[in-house]
DNA sequence: CATGAATGAGTTTTCATTCAT
DNA sequence: GATGAATGAAAACTCATTCAT
């Protein structure tokens, strides 16, 4: 009969070593996943990629869906805890300050999950309900928020004329497209505050010289 | 054997009905895409819906890939149609009233395409090599005259301050995110003359007051 | 335009063959099925018995399950065609020959399909639940008809002492097991009528002498 | 160094323990056999519910065949040592009791081991060559004595006019069915003395009234 | 030109068995 | 002797494409 201790090292070196495994065969497959693409992936690629056999493969994750899922939930999380209110009390930061840091969070996290963003954005729609449904959400959520933000900015008198909808749809609109011409479409690195500094003067003050 | 006029009559009637037949095909194809997605379709449930043969498919059209490429190709075309330069000089009609003509039209041409354009936003993206190509492409147009655009009106001192290439990508994402939010993700109609103007206005006055 | 009868000919020449090509598939399932059992057999060595593709089979059976399904309802329907009522009024053929000509029908009907009846015995049980219920529904019927049977003779006195379950059950069990022991097991030919004579002597005047 | 006595000991003890784990892993596989069947028990659910490791269950078993199979053999040991003969000497106890007496018996060993002569009814036909050269066997077996002992009784005429391979045959097949009906089918008991008096009463008086 | 039966490479997934710890 | 992670052969099934009729 083994000792306690034994047991307890055993089974913790197992877990240790099934995490272990486990977060290689994500890594591994989220480089693949970004390089080739969903579709275009197989499991017998993922496997071979991995250096696992199929069965493992299978003995960590329930199905090709089910590894790509749970890689987008990752980003997705790491995205939404980005998402935080803006303090308009006269006390706080200045709103434009605050508006800046969100915002250099998000290219942040985008720029350090190049491969997962790559995936969110050429991948993860029209795949799998799921995922839609959460990337729907997720976008729903930042619209969300966008516009209540403007309600209340519009409350207090900070902004004027907005039409509320179009003008979230405008922000929400224009960090996608940044993020997808910045951090997709390319490797290049670019200057986060500058760009950052760029869309909040964009969206606050517009275009026409004041 | 046959007089002249007959047989062109023949070629004349073959060819109209290849093209009718084609043109038949590319239609429900359209219809069957953008209801189930690219995916989700098999080339049976296209030419069951079609009504016609499995070859007879083949014989208008390269392959599944093909005739959907075709598709996004037309409303690609569309779209790019709609894009007119902006006229600048003195005795033009007001700057504002173009933009506003542009982005009406082109909004016009994505409610009138819901189907291909819910294709295009939901399912052309990371599908195909060359479908990829082509969106950028058109994306990178799209983009290129914004910002030539802008650089114009820089120069002419209708804009200050404006970091060419961010605020060009915000006029282009938030199109993008007021096409999925307006035409792609809901039925329900809209005023697209309220819609544009509130997007000039927001992209050349900002949301701060003056 | 092809005339009206061209295209009936060739509908009505597809169905032909479709047919044929079905049937013949089954065949030669049959006979690998009979041969090597459900288990082990893979679609793979139907496929290349029937000397057709993978996707032929699919074309015509949806499944392995199936085929065999469809396989086993075929003799259940021949056996079940063969269970005839026992006509008991005075002027009837006499009651002891109308029970030979049952049990001779039947054993007729598993002699002559004697592969299928080979699966029936040795692999549609426990196999799947279609099947089990089935088997099932037909031994009830069988069982059933032999016990109303046993009521309407013991009410006009044909019969006596009997414990109806019981003596149906006998009886059900006795045919299984020659079925078993005369078809499944062996090849060799047996007379009919003897073995259904003897079978009926059994039953009702049984092993003591009287 | 220990001494002799103790490393007697710890064989014994080491020995009882592979007895007893081995014992209680094939009763829970013949619980979890009989519940889902052969072929959907895996491998996995049987050892989960022994509590034990995959590895551990192929150190007291070579394969999932061959604890099956040891199953079945169990249950067919219990039943053959009921097949006793019948005693035909003047002095004996009457002939009609000792049939009573045998039928009993084996109807009390497959009433008190239901799970595993369902196994054997429902999946151990068509599974695996021993175990149906096992079943034929002891069918066979079964058959022989029956055979066998209306041949004593034909010579002694106690029983006249018997086809004895279809007699026996009858025989077999009505306690197969039987079993099948009253300990497979059903979980309700039953007056075992009623149903082998009925059993015994049909095949020696049959059912014409005498 | 139209047809639709035939094709077969390729996919995901399962699970009995092994073996390093 | 016990463990359970790893294995990989093998299975069922799909579907875009071809080609004889």
């Amino acid at each position: 009969m083994p000792r306690e201790d034994e047991i307890d090292g055993r089974v913790r070196r197992g877990q240790e070593s099934r995490e272990a495994r486990r977060a290689q065969i994500k890594e591994i497959a989220l480089r693949v996943f970004s390089e080739q693409g969903y579709h275009a992936t197989s499991v017998s690629e993922l496997v071979s990629a991995a250096g696992v056999a199929r069965g493992t493969f299978y003995q960590y994750f329930d199905s090709k869906d089910a590894i790509f899922v749970e890689l987008l939930d990752d980003l997705i999380d790491h995205l939404r805890s980005n998402i935080v209110g803006v303090d308009l009390s006269e006390s706080a930061v200045p709103m434009e300050e605050q508006l800046r840091t969100t915002i250099v969070r998000i290219l942040e996290t985008v720029v350090n999950n190049r491969p997962l963003t790559r995936i969110l954005f050429r991948e993860a729609i029209g795949l799998h309900e799921g995922v839609d449904a959460r990337m729907g959400q997720f976008n729903d959520e930042l619209h969300g928020y966008v516009a209540r933000s403007l309600q209340v900015a519009l409350a207090l008198g900070i902004v004027t004329r907005a039409h509320v909808e179009v003008s979230a749809a405008c922000v929400v609109g224009s960090l996608r497209e940044l993020v997808n011409r910045l951090v997709v479409a390319t490797d290049e690195p670019f200057d986060l505050d500058v760009v950052a500094g760029a869309v909040i003067d964009h969206h606050l003050r517009g275009l026409l010289p004041r």
